[in-house]
DNA sequence: ACATATTTAGGTCAGTTGACAAGTTTACCC
DNA sequence: GGGTAAACTTGTCAACTGACCTAAATATGT
């Protein structure tokens, strides 16, 4: 369960996308590539990710690089796309237990997320990705997207427990539990300040969250 | 000159030190480079900020902004800090109303900061000073000297109304409310999908944090 | 008005960047 | 094994970056 240590921070999760040439050479290079330009832009940030030295980290020649990416754009979006989708994947298998009550599954799926915050990847693959899609169409749109799809189990345990609910109060509390833990990023975070105090945090958190769909009471209801 | 006068009208907060030097004409000039800067970094993000580029749009030859600014570290030291300071001013001088309750107070001061998330300035700038937190430990201290002090009058209302907690745990429940607030920005902040769910928003989350301040039992207590 | 410190202008410099255009080598399929 | 497409190498290109340096213009205190 503990992603905060090993090599996971170094060798994240990535999905990447196989490009059906026919040979594997070429696969295995964009994956080596990913992993690269996904390192440097942890360790060092946006800037550092050039071309070249993504080239250089990576052990190939930079010509190479231009021949599987173009432009650079081409590898920043693939490579947003491979780790988004790593996320994905991470999110959409869990908490299908109908042998839990909704509480409880509630719990697990805000405990799946704070237990992620700490991580180095997360911790600061998403500061970047925020600061970006503040200048990038594309990469707003795909995050968004991500994030929805994040937050649909959420809706459905909300909606089990607050049938009487409208669809946007519903959504409304969703994205205010979601948008909560992800604030926590940048002090419960990787090498953040408080990260000896995440226990008390996550009981906080989550004990805040039960409390608020249980007993959320709509605009009109007295 | 054009982009300095686009920049003062949309974000007029900039509190920039003033250099004890007697001239006012270089105080000036800084705080039209600083405002130009701020611009380019809230528009097109931080790499678009180039010592050339600041020059250009701030209508000073390139020599005379490295003279200002002798290395860009300089500038963006000076700019972050700048930035910074406006919202510690804005920070400071609230929520010092003796007359209301303590709940009300903590209304005002959420309703403050939530006010303030849908500005071009804040959904822009701090998604950029979160990614630069993680790379550059001057920018970690500072940001989170900031937070700390914008979070201060948040630990005395918490204070007011549960004087049987530990400090740990109120310093905790004013951090878990903090960052809630934060992470909202990325979701509705300026042109971003739900803003115009942000009243909804507003309700839950202050009801939300009035609820767990006032209910929050202790790890012990039962 | 003068002397002095501050401010501005102009230019040079080496280094880095991304895109591109040839080539050569390697991997795969028949 | 030979043919072909993919993978890779090598080199060039213009553009841009930040740091630096010197001289001119300007503001300030007296």
């Amino acid at each position: 369960m503990s992603q905060a240590d090993d090599a996971s921070a170094e060798m994240p999760d990535l999905i990447v996308p196989e490009r059906a040439s026919g040979y594997v050479k070429g696969n295995e290079t964009r994956e080596a590539i990913l992993r690269t330009a996904l390192s440097i832009l942890i360790e060092e940030g946006w800037q550092a990710m050039s071309m070249r030295r993504v080239a250089t980290d990576c052990g190939i020649k930079f010509g190479n690089l231009t021949y599987h990416y173009r432009t650079r754009e081409d590898l920043v979006r693939e490579l947003l796309d491979a780790v988004i989708s790593s996320y994905e994947r991470e999110f959409t298998t869990i908490v299908h237990r109908p042998d839990l009550s909704p509480e409880e599954r509630l719990d697990r799926y805000c405990r799946l997320i704070l237990d992620d915050i700490p991580s180095k990847k997360t911790t600061r693959f998403f500061p970047e990705l925020w600061a970006l899609s503040n200048h990038d169409p594309f990469v707003h749109d795909r995050m968004h997207e991500l994030y929805a799809r994040a937050r649909a189990p959420l809706g459905g345990i909300i909606a089990e427990m607050r049938p009487d609910l409208s669809q946007e109060e519903r959504d409304t509390l969703a994205l205010f539990i979601s948008f909560s833990m992800e604030g926590s990023t940048m002090f419960a975070g990787f090498e953040k300040p408080i990260v000896d105090r995440i226990a008390l945090i996550k009981r906080i958190a989550i004990g805040s969250f039960v409390d608020l769909v249980r007993n959320y009471r709509s605009v009109g209801a007295e």
